[in-house]
RNA sequence: GCCAAUGUAGCUCAGUGGUAGAGCAACGCUCUCGUAAAGCGUAGGUCACCGGUUCAAAUCCGGUCAUUGGCUCCA
């Protein structure tokens, strides 16, 4: 081969030769013109490069469209340049941070000085980008020394690009520059800014310089960026539609919780249908851990704070506390944690290995000061209920005892139509902050990791994301419209067994430290629920609704007939309500399915003198009519097998 | 906690300095009806709260509280 030549390896597998210091397009041009026409950018093994970048080295090589992530980050990577751009030109005296992509659209950071910059003045802006974006302004990258670059930057005041410039390694500073706008930047960026044709400034937020709660805090300006306009309005369209499912206006809509000044914020109250809807989760997770060998427990609210002092709990985290009272000269605090009560549970009797694993499960409340800006609907509250357990074993038990748990999990989600990713979250071994001793460490990580495999799990190691006292494996799902959410976790803990001096006695007549597993599905019941409205849209699955069937008389009439199907119902312990009002069979069927009540009966005359119904299902419509009898097994088999709802698409 | 926005009837919202409005819901009466809204009527407000400017404030200004979107935090 001669020198000249360099050698790229194509998705497909397939190898071709080109001249080195090819360019990116003209390696898409050798392809198809429509690839070259639609290129934003290549991959070359795990570096993004810009289409006019020279190639001089063999490698893999993929063209970056639209259709894929690296695309798309260029693409935004390179709206987020012309954002500053636009604000450059519009106000002259502001001084830039950063503005990366992000997974959807991309953000600035800019500090405006003395000047507030307002929502009002975002579509301003968007303009403003439009207008530059048509002119099609070349990117032109400039390598720079870092004298060159500090200089630069100091002439313009901006102290934030110089604390950037002081981290690089001296030569790898690179400038681009579109029209007249130059950033710092590694790059890489579109060929121009033409193909940015849809823009929407979404937000605006305050931030933290470098996420510094001591830094200055800049205006940050998130915006989202589309090669068509018919894009940017079906992401418009997909905001909409998560707007529709999200639980704060649909809790609201059906009754399931409400907040009130007088009790305070983030102390959300359970209205009835929310009730039902937590107690039917509640009951379903306990039957479930019954049959698993959970032994449940209940513990009080508050507790002496020598049972946080002892679990290290308090003061570490008395930020995010409520503070203690002061009751009888003893300090008294309202439980941030159910472990600590657990563990004097553990500890009231002496344990044998015979007596191993004990596990404690509680629905227990814990209340914890969060900030003011951080409350969230159901989601982020003040005072929450964790399903909570935690398994007292040996260290030669873990690796069951962890299999059982991810099983459980995994069935609780499976139930729900929740597929789940797996993180298994380890140390990472050049911090210190972690406690517990080294061999603890190394084994139950390993264990973890053995665990997985046997279990065929596909999952992700993450480093650094353990908590202070051992490994968890962090239960990542996703919802109905491919939103991810963190949910149920399970950690190894050592610390509290030598904290709260926890022992059993083993079969060599010695005392022995158990390892404990904290794990909660579910984690807090409250977001849980607010993650199971979205997920669902409020269109619940008939186990779970809070009404489940609503009898609709075709005239006052028939009220008896439907009482009598209501009553057969109820016998079944369903949920059933009958709509005795005087309203027209059209006004009652528009009720009940605004209110998502799966299942409609409606009854006149026909139903009466046959014993049956006309049956409606929630967002399907007329299913036909049923005997009663045969009605009455349809709810009854679908509530038992805890069936999907029907128009559940996923 | 910080930045920004919002706060008008139970709900959704209109109302840019001159008598506080609509639709839905509620309540009453009439209608007794066959698969997504029957008709008429009644009642409902300290315009989040406190203060200021003004002859006059839902509206302008200041403060407080709450909510929302972010930032930071999250055992």
């Amino acid at each position: 081969m001669s020198e000249e030549q360099i050698t790229l390896t194509f998705p497909d597998g397939a190898q071709k030769q080109f001249p080195k210091h090819i360019t990116g397009l003209e390696v898409a041009e050798s392809i198809s013109k429509g690839l070259a026409r639609n290129a934003l950018s290549i991959s070359l093994d795990n570096e993004i490069l810009g289409l006019n970048e020279p190639i001089s080295r063999n490698g893999k090589i993929s063209i970056n469209t639209w259709n894929t992530d690296d695309g798309q980050y260029t693409f935004w990577h390179s709206s987020a340049h012309l954002l500053a751009e636009a604000v450059q030109e519009l106000y002259p005296d502001v001084k830039f941070g950063i503005g990366p992509p992000i997974e959807n659209g991309f953000y600035y950071d800019i500090d405006f000085g003395e000047k507030s910059f307002g929502q009002d003045q975002l579509e301003k802006v968007e303009k403003k980008m439009i207008e530059l974006a048509r002119k099609k302004s070349e990117f032109k990258k400039r390598k720079v020394s870092k004298q060159e670059a500090l200089e630069h930057y100091s002439k313009l005041g901006n102290e934030y690009k110089i604390d950037l410039i002081e981290g690089l390694e001296d030569d790898s500073i690179t400038f681009y520059k579109q029209g007249n706008f130059t950033d710092l930047c590694r790059g890489p960026h579109l060929p121009d800014t033409s193909p940015i044709k849809a823009v929407k400034l979404t937000k605006l937020a305050g931030a933290y310089w470098r996420g510094d709660v001591k830094s200055k805090q800049l205006t940050r300006i998130y915006g989202i960026s589309f090669p068509k306009q018919k894009m940017l309005n079906e992401y418009l369209e997909q905001i909409e539609e998560a707007k529709k499912r999200d639980h704060k206006k649909l809790g609201k809509e059906m009754g399931i919780y409400m907040m009130d000044p007088m009790v305070g914020p983030g102390l959300p109250l359970w209205l009835p249908n929310g009730t039902v809807l937590r107690r039917t989760l509640e009951h379903f997770l306990r039957e479930e851990q019954k049959h698993r060998g959970y032994q449940e427990v209940i513990t009080p609210h508050i507790a002496n704070l020598n049972l946080y002092r002892t679990s290290g709990h308090y003061p570490y985290y008395k930020d995010s506390q409520f503070n203690p009272m002061e009751v009888d000269d003893e300090g008294y605090l309202l439980k941030p944690m159910n472990c600590p009560h657990h563990h004097r549970i553990y500890s009231n009797e002496l344990r044998s290995y015979r007596d191993l694993p004990v596990r404690l499960a509680e629905f227990g409340t814990v209340y914890r000061y969060e900030q003011s800006g951080e409350l969230n609907g159901m989601s982020r509250v003040r005072g929450f209920t964790q399903d909570d357990a935690h398994i007292y074993c040996t260290n030669d038990q873990l690796k069951d005892e962890i299999k059982h748990v991810i099983e459980l999990t995994q069935f609780v989600f499976n139930t729900f139509g929740m597929p789940v990713d797996i993180h298994l979250s380890f140390r990472d071994d050049k911090d210190e902050k972690y406690g517990g001793k080294n061999e603890n460490w190394q084994r139950s990580q390993r264990e973890l990791n053995e665990v997985a495999d046997e279990m065929g799990l596909d999952y992700k190691i993450v480093e650094g994301e353990a908590s202070f006292y051992g490994p968890k494996i962090d239960f990542i799902i996703r919802d109905a419209i491919g939103r991810q959410w963190q949910l149920g976790t399970v950690q190894v803990d050592y610390v509290m067994p030598e904290r709260f001096d926890l022992t059993y006695v083993g079969s060599d007549n010695n005392r022995h430290r158990p390892v404990i597993i904290h794990r909660a599905p579910f984690g807090s019941m409250e977001r849980f629920v607010s993650i199971l409205i979205e997920h669902f849209a409020g269109d619940f699955p008939l186990w779970l609704a809070p009404v489940q069937v609503k009898v609709l008389p075709i005239s006052d009439d028939y009220i008896g007939y439907a009482q009598k199907c209501a009553d057969k119902l109820k016998g079944l312990d369903v949920r059933v309500e009958v709509d005795t009002r005087s309203e027209m069979i059209g006004g009652k069927i528009r009720d009940a399915e605004n209110s998502k009540i799966p299942y409609m009966v409606i009854v006149g005359e026909k139903e009466e003198s046959d014993s049956t119904v006309s049956l409606r299902r929630h967002k399907q419509g007329d299913i036909g009519t049923f005997k009663l009898e045969e009605f009455l097994n349809k709810v009854k088999n679908e509530i038992e097998s805890r069936s999907l709802p029907p128009t559940y698409d996923q």
